[in-house]
DNA sequence: TTGTACGCGTTATCAT
DNA sequence: ATGATAACGCGTACAA
């Protein structure tokens, strides 16, 4: 009845068939050094012989207490991680972080059975990303009791944080703007409430929401537009991060009066759908249209025209989080540079 | 001297709180019908207090054999499994696959320490992709015995194996441009031997590459042009799998005398690179240079002009691998199916 | 519905 | 340098 861990020989057969004991056999796997080489070979010669690949994983684990393995865990369901070039970023960064300590990288989603899956998972930390405020992994998370770090958000009190400062970072995106003489805005946002709404929103439902990364960079944008009185914004909610939702939240905004003259996309995908919306209305950009978006994933600069943006390195958000959790202490919240790039997606406001 | 994995009690601890055995707590979590709900619910309240929150997921392993992870094994530095779509895309469908099954994913990338990772992993089985056929990691991954599924490459006897046929599609690409009337033509190749060489190659390179996917898809691309006699191709190889290689080898192409009127490049990250060169040296896509991709990642549609490429969809190469993973029969060997997309990066050889 | 008792395969400690 | 043995924490017959 244990048909798939390991279906062959244990330690002590092999030590049996040697004729040493199994803490020797154990030595010859783990600690080189502690026994002759000769002998070491002749184990490891037995072992080989009777198919025996090493040390059982579940009970080295067992024993030692560690399962030198950290867990991811996805606010979303997971395998929308790795659609999003600065997700897919983030899990590279910390991918390459555990490479080099020799630690395993096990991945785990969001979604219905997400916290049965956190509560038995064999690591030794998490790292949780993404996650919304109050989501039920992140109480299954906080329930193992192992060293965690989360990144973005939420931002609680006793646990390492990673992030960027979102709020200012989006208001410098809304600043490039204004400064370029706009005065109609489109914000093209990220999901607020997981209720699958798609479309114009306000300040209450803003208020309301879970999401913190979305709703700190709404707050930015607002608060860089806020000050004159001439201006007009428009909100629109995407329930899905990609290039179609953001496509038909310009479409629909390029229909509002007065028209915007500049769209804050939150983030590169929802941007890309922005300029492809444009174009098939024959709006040019950024002649007509100036576009920023949020992340800086790779495309973003191959597009036509280059797209501005807001860039995050996404990769070192993994990598520090791996750091932070390497170091048992007190807790720290750090916070990672952004810079905004312009490129070809902005203009002034052309004179009338 | 166990710090990591629970520093909690146990679940007889738990059991001699309440009075019962540990037999019964241990139902309590994981067979819930066979005990009263009110006891249930006496000992989850008592857990709780206790701070125990569930099974000791090495024990557990140990004691049922199964770790309800499986690993999917990368053939370069596993972050760079993030970087390229086409990679991303398939972990991603290995992912949901998972998900839905309840499975974990552990990631576990090439590398010298690989194989030893590899060695001590808690999983039900591998799945292994896109590795190189001498990589160490291979051995490693036939040395544990567990069900395996292998992805791309290599193609083992015994051992199931799911891709796409990269001869036929290379070849489809490269009748393309010659029905198109092309005549000279630059192939841009990924990787096939591991010396990190950037340049100009033969076919006694290509012969003995151990990296099959690019052999196979060189092979397609000669077939089909291999019948006339007044044609050129040039071979260049890239050591990595990006943008910034792309472009180098198309600027180096374009030197070639008689110059290449048409590319193929071997992924769409190098195809864009390619479309990148063309540009910075002022020839028109696809006036001056067509180009054909191969992948179809996202990007590819947002380009200017959209890329022609050999679309393949890695999400399901990831979805069926664990399929066949879940079934014990004997090997499978399944081919996905390909498309060509013609979309602006191509056209025919204009007059002279 | 609940309890008893053994086995899972290893590592660590202490002795030799 | 090597051996004996006690944990490690849980699942699961089987018995009650």
């Amino acid at each position: 009845m244990k048909p798939s861990l390991q279906a062959r020989g244990t330690l002590s057969d092999v030590a049996k068939a040697v004729g040493v004991s199994s803490a020797t056999v154990s030595n010859a796997f783990n600690r080189p050094d502690q026994l002759s080489n000769q002998l070491r070979n002749k184990i490891l010669g037995v072992a080989r012989k009777l198919n025996y690949s090493g040390p059982n994983p579940a009970a080295r684990m067992l024993s030692t207490g560690f399962a030198n393995v950290i867990g991811v865990v996805y606010g979303e369901p997971i395998h929308f991680a790795f659609q999003d070039p600065a997700d897919s970023a983030f899990v590279g960064g910390v991918a390459e972080a555990c490479g080099k300590r020799g630690l395993g990288l096990l991945l785990l989603g969001g979604g219905p059975q997400s916290a049965s899956m956190i509560r038995t998972a064999a690591v030794d930390g998490f790292i949780a990303y993404s996650i919304p405020k109050d989501d039920v992994a992140l109480q299954a998370v906080a329930d193992r009791g192992l060293p965690t770090v989360i990144v973005d958000q939420p931002v609680l009190p006793g646990i390492p944080n990673v992030g960027i400062d979102d709020r200012k970072s989006a208001k410098i995106c809304a600043k490039h703007l204004r400064d370029l003489g706009h005065r109609h805005f489109g914000i093209v946002s990220l999901l607020l409430h997981n209720d699958g709404y798609r479309g114009l929103f306000d300040r209450v439902r803003m208020a309301g929401s879970p999401h913190l990364v979305a709703s700190l960079r709404l707050q930015g944008y607002l608060e860089a537009l806020k000050p004159s009185s001439d201006f007009s914004i428009t909100l629109w909610e995407c329930p899905l991060n990609n290039e179609e939702e953001g496509r038909i939240a310009c479409e629909n905004l390029l229909r509002i009066k007065p028209r915007p003259t500049a769209i804050l996309a939150m983030s590169d995908r929802l941007a890309v759908g922005t300029m492809e919306a444009a174009r098939l209305s024959r709006y040019l950009i950024p002649k007509d249209l100036s576009v920023v978006g949020f992340d800086d994933i790779s495309v973003a600069k191959w597009l036509t025209p280059p797209l501005t943006t807001m860039q995050q390195v996404s990769e070192d958000k993994g990598r520090v989080a791996v750091e932070l959790l390497g170091r048992r202490k007190e807790p720290i919240h750090k916070k990672l540079p952004t810079r905004l790039l312009i490129r070809g997606s902005t203009a002034p406001l052309k004179a009338r």
